[in-house]
DNA sequence: CTGAAAGCGCTAACAA
DNA sequence: TTGTTAGCGCTTTCAG
């Protein structure tokens, strides 16, 4: 920078205007102390500049698991909130392992960004959080953390499968069975609450199975899919709320196979995070679409929000809703 | 620091040698200093440090598409490498749109990190390269640029065509048909090409057909099989290499549905990129698995030597080999 | 082994 | 409007 100012003959002061209060500068000393910036190709540096100012412009998100596109999506979102407000995001991929989460949000601590989003491993989130006494603002993603302390963003799960539910027994279905587990993961309970309370709804008219998985793959929805299939067809459900996408692949091919019962006609499937597999499944699934990027939208809003006015910032937990994508699953 | 050093009763630099060259320190006043940084809960400010010292350890990660686990295997494996030397891995998502390729390159190179690795869309890789004058040492991944101005690592996608295609002659089958396309995707056609060497090493024992398609979606490969299925057995091909795993499940699905020829046992089928969906699907699905982490390894050890031996370090072009798998759709 | 002081590149008063 | 100067928080000679 000294360099661009001997070069155009001016102060060192009135190259840092020139960067950062152009509107201040006589507009001629402008274009020549410009025109030296490029003819010797400065550019400034962000530390410096960081360090001096004391502020940054780039928000630290950690994520839990970047393989899923439900993360992904709060990342986009994240990139495009910020981008309105000048800010840039930086992605930090934890991989489902607590220590890496702690040393990333150190990382970002210790780099002095703007404020850092921090969507969790829902088990460690209090962890972390109290693990070191953070100096930046966080928000969290996808869970509620216990302590107050921070703002909050999640999706609603319960509602989600409250749409599934009504969404199929507003179609006609009226023996609805909920595949999916552990029931230890709160968005599978969470989702299995809603069902519930959708079929509590219609008083007596519909029932509910419940079949517990082990997990939320797709072999575990296959083996669902044949204790189904293998049902007498009076006795089976005729509308399948699957936990995630995948399982209702599983419960979808399992059906396709052994003469099952025919999807959509003889019985509804629905899937839930909109998936890949929901889309390449071969009978394209009705499922439910996570507000990922919204999620990263608003955390991103909150943060900036109380980065600026950190006075009169009240900490908020938002929940946000999926919405219901009806495809040939569950069309009749 | 300056509040450490005067709860201690040392100097500042005595603080910072603390921290820097411990071994250089009197024990006594080591422990004081410490426990001094404790009680006060101080952190290092990064900016600062990296300003003073001029050095980072931080890489930054331009990835073109980090839905694509190709590319997030990629990300794994630089953390891996960069985690032994005591480098931490910061992602910036530049989601296919060339403009943001430029941003977040802008931003490392502002930020001053310790270097780049940079995945871009691989018709943007040389403008992105010539668009700065990087200060930063770039390694880049899954293209080779024009310029031999920096390492580059890729995967050999010509070899994992021979080898899929390889792997069913092996099992005996004599005429091949290579699905997918468009041939204007480098990957596509080299994986072609791959095959096609296998074939002519037959000396003509074996046929190739190939089915171009537009995409290498699981849809195209759906509609591939079905014209493959509506072939009279004995004109059908009995080994397919597809483009993508996508396409193969496509396929698959083609097969399994009206009583198409069966896989495994009619028609040998293999797919490419280990994705989920080769898992997921019905039959588990034969690939070849890209060397994402490795690539990621590979790439990051590249690039910290070159950080740290400038001056004897040679750039180069390292292809890395995919791995044969092999499940049940090619197992007879 | 410890302390003092210069300086990394920049910003932001304050003066001129 | 422009120039001067004092830091931002740390590292690193260089004396003591």
């Amino acid at each position: 920078m000294e360099d661009v100012a001997r070069h155009a003959g001016v102060a060192l002061g009135t190259v840092s205007h020139v960067l950062n209060h152009p509107h201040k500068v006589a507009p001629a000393t402008l274009e020549r102390v410009r025109r030296s910036i490029d003819a010797l190709g400065f550019v400034p540096d962000r530390r410096a500049r960081a360090l001096a100012a004391g502020t940054s412009n780039v928000i630290g998100f950690v994520v839990v698991d970047l393989s899923n596109s439900f993360f992904l999506d709060m990342a986009r979102g994240a990139e495009q909130e910020a981008q309105r407000h000048g800010l840039n995001v930086l992605l930090a991929n934890s991989d489902v392992q607590p220590e890496k989460e702690l040393v990333y949000m150190h990382l970002f601590d210790e780099e002095h960004v703007a404020g850092i989003l921090l969507a969790p491993l829902p088990t460690n989130a209090d962890d972390v959080l109290r693990a070191g006494r953070w100096r930046r603002d966080v928000v969290v993603l996808n869970t509620v953390p216990g302590d107050p302390d921070s703002c909050a963003v999640t999706a609603d799960n319960e509602i989600g499968g409250y749409l599934a539910a009504r969404h199929l027994i507003d179609t006609g279905r009226r023996h609805l069975a909920f595949v999916g587990g552990p029931f230890t993961l709160s968005p599978v309970s969470d989702r299995h609450r809603g069902v519930e309370r959708a079929v509590a709804e219609s008083n007596g008219a519909v029932r509910l199975t419940t079949i517990k998985t082990s997990n939320v793959q797709a072999a575990d929805g296959r083996k669902a899919g044949r204790q189904l299939a293998a049902l007498p067809a009076d006795g089976r459900p005729d509308g399948i709320v699957a936990a995630a996408d995948l399982v209702a692949v599983g419960v979808v091919q399992a059906f396709l196979a052994d003469g099952g019962p025919r999807v959509p006609d003889d019985v509804s499937v629905i899937g839930y995070d909109n998936n890949r597999a929901a889309w390449d499944s071969e009978i394209p699934l009705s499922t439910l679409a996570q507000p990922g990027e919204e999620m990263g939208r608003e955390a991103t809003r909150l943060l900036i929000e109380e980065i600026r006015h950190p006075a009169h910032h009240e900490h908020q937990r938002v929940h946000l809703e999926p919405t219901l994508i009806i495809r040939q699953s569950s069309t009749r």
